[in-house]
DNA sequence: TGCCACAATGAAACCGCATTCATTCCTTTC
DNA sequence: GAAAGGAATGAATGCGGTTTCATTGTGGCA
């Protein structure tokens, strides 16, 4: 493999000389910045990425951190980051916490020996820690805030409030909400939006487990208290409670209203076509990457808050009330 | 930050001892390694991966290539990559070639700048691209055999075997096959399954995109045909099928029965729950990033190429065939 | 014409660790 | 008891770039 100094020789140049024509093209002179270009085609020559990143202080790596990849949710996070990492010629690294709190802090700690920033999706890890990581090394967050830590989040708030607008429009006066885990940032925002529409009563359905499963058990529990529609923590319990609906042979929307939040792929793919909160998962992960890039933010900024907005999107299953026969 | 200088100070040894009792233990008398030990750790000593890449040529970097993150199919190898990575002390980059194949080649390039080996998850980029990155590098094929590359695949003619037994002790004669990638690989090895069953008949619909829209457009063809069960190249597709049927108002598996392949998640969550053949993607992923251990192929031996068991797992959506009254 | 500022260049000093090689000291073995 | 072998150690070197600093050469301006 060649090595810059063979770049050098083969040009005729110093290697300080080669190294300057390679990464700042403007501190050479034409005729040799073409010499050396040439010599580099020529031998094929690759920069030795260790080497650079122990001469400069960096990598160009970024880190994700993440509860669980085969969730769509954070796939769609780890697409956006991915997308402006490779526009910023970084590459990610990726780490999957297999939902496990207790091992998040451990796994961030290990990557960021290994990166130059951190993108970390952690809704349950203690704040504290997650202050302690920051102490380390760049770190953006994704979905949560923390007062003095950048991070990236949606307006959850508003996308329930949608919710409720919508159902009350449909003459719905009664819905059930199948919160997300306690210690959620994401949840304690959805039912800020849960209180802010006058007219509907919102009977709590108290916490379940963010996944298909949560929402199977939740299912029993709504058509219990007489709700007419179903509003869920996300897809994927809405989902769950679909099935489970569907299994006890109540029809959707006709005999249950059903609303996800997130707008996961499957969502679309389920009969019927779940109604949900659209939100910019893939920008998310995007603005994440580019809050990293330390060339973009003057070290004596603020950290940014981003909050991005989310949609209702009305499909399949809801429906107008029909008042019983 | 400490360096192992530093370290080595405070131990009151020299760095090449220090270094040793970090990296190999037993080189060093018990009482300097324990200095060193409790000097790392009172300094809060954390070696420099850069400085170690450089001076040991390895990272400790993985890289994997594969089509879309937000495919659970693939997610669902990265998180097995990502396991056994961890165990052995290794780091996951991933890079997601958004279904691109023109993109791959120069994906895995870019990759193998940065890491020690590479999975490659690509059923269609053409095989001399993947031997010339080979050339490169370390570099594990999953899902995929080509001739003198290590790989990772699964024995998909015996699952498509499995699949027509079963149909056909239900009764069913003419099925339907919606292909997929006419270029892939897996698409080849599951026809070679569907020739090894008598006393059935399969039509092909030929290719179709593995997703869930791909299925959608299928799932009329096969109605048109008059089989009695729709055998599909994956999961996504078996989704997009049961959408369209039940949409067009055929009851499943009433009125037809539907096969996926691969049991990613969803495939449970669906009303009714998909029959598929399970396939053991973590442990692929696994196996492929073992593979890539150098400590563990002697640099002699013939390239392992392993095949791994498939699984017809019999949910919902096969049922006998009951003759139309 | 002379002086100064500035651009282009190369020599050399790192960056922080792994590793080779020579040295020392201790244990075996005959 | 002497020679041989082996374990533990430290000095020094190199990995392959980046960056500082000193040097040289150039043009602008008085």
């Amino acid at each position: 493999m060649a090595t810059l100094r063979d770049v050098a020789q083969a040009a005729g140049v110093s290697p300080a000389t080669a190294s300057r024509a390679l990464s700042a093209p403007d501190s050479v002179s034409s005729g040799r910045r073409f010499k050396v270009l040439e010599a580099a085609q020529r031998l094929g020559y690759q920069p030795n990425r260790s080497a650079q990143a122990l001469a400069s202080g960096r990598n160009r790596h970024l880190g994700l951190v993440l509860p669980d990849l085969a969730n769509p949710y954070f796939a769609t996070i780890a697409k956006g980051v991915q997308l402006e990492a490779r526009e910023s010629s970084n590459a990610v690294l990726v780490a999957d916490t297999d939902e496990d709190p207790r091992r998040e802090h451990d796994v961030v700690r290990e990557l960021q020996t290994r990166v130059d920033g951190v993108v970390l999706c952690s809704p349950r890890m203690p704040e504290e820690q997650i202050l302690e990581c920051a102490a380390r090394g760049p770190l953006v967050l994704v979905n949560r805030e923390i007062e003095g830590i950048p991070s990236v989040t949606f307006d959850v708030a508003s996308g329930m409030r949608q919710t409720l607008l919508h159902l009350r429009a449909l003459d719905h006066r009664t819905i059930a909400y199948v919160g997300g885990p306690e210690t959620s940032w994401s949840d304690r925002h959805r039912r800020r939006g849960l209180d802010s529409v006058a007219g509907i009563t919102v009977i709590d359905l108290g916490p379940h487990r963010p996944v298909h499963a949560g929402g199977f058990a939740a299912a029993d529990l709504a058509l219990e208290t007489g709700a007419t529609a179903v509003v869920c923590f996300n897809d994927l319990v809405a989902l769950g409670v679909v099935s489970r609906l569907q299994s006890r042979g109540v029809a959707i929307p006709s005999g249950m209203n059903v609303v996800g939040f997130d707008n996961i792929p499957g969502s679309t793919y389920v009969t019927p076509a779940l109604t949900t909160v659209a939100v910019p998962l893939q920008r998310a992960g995007r603005e994440a990457a580019m809050l990293l890039d330390p060339s973009l933010s003057p070290a004596d900024a603020a950290p940014a808050q981003l909050r991005l907005d989310v949609e209702l999107i009305i499909r399949e299953s809801t429906a107008p009330l029909t008042p019983a026969p």
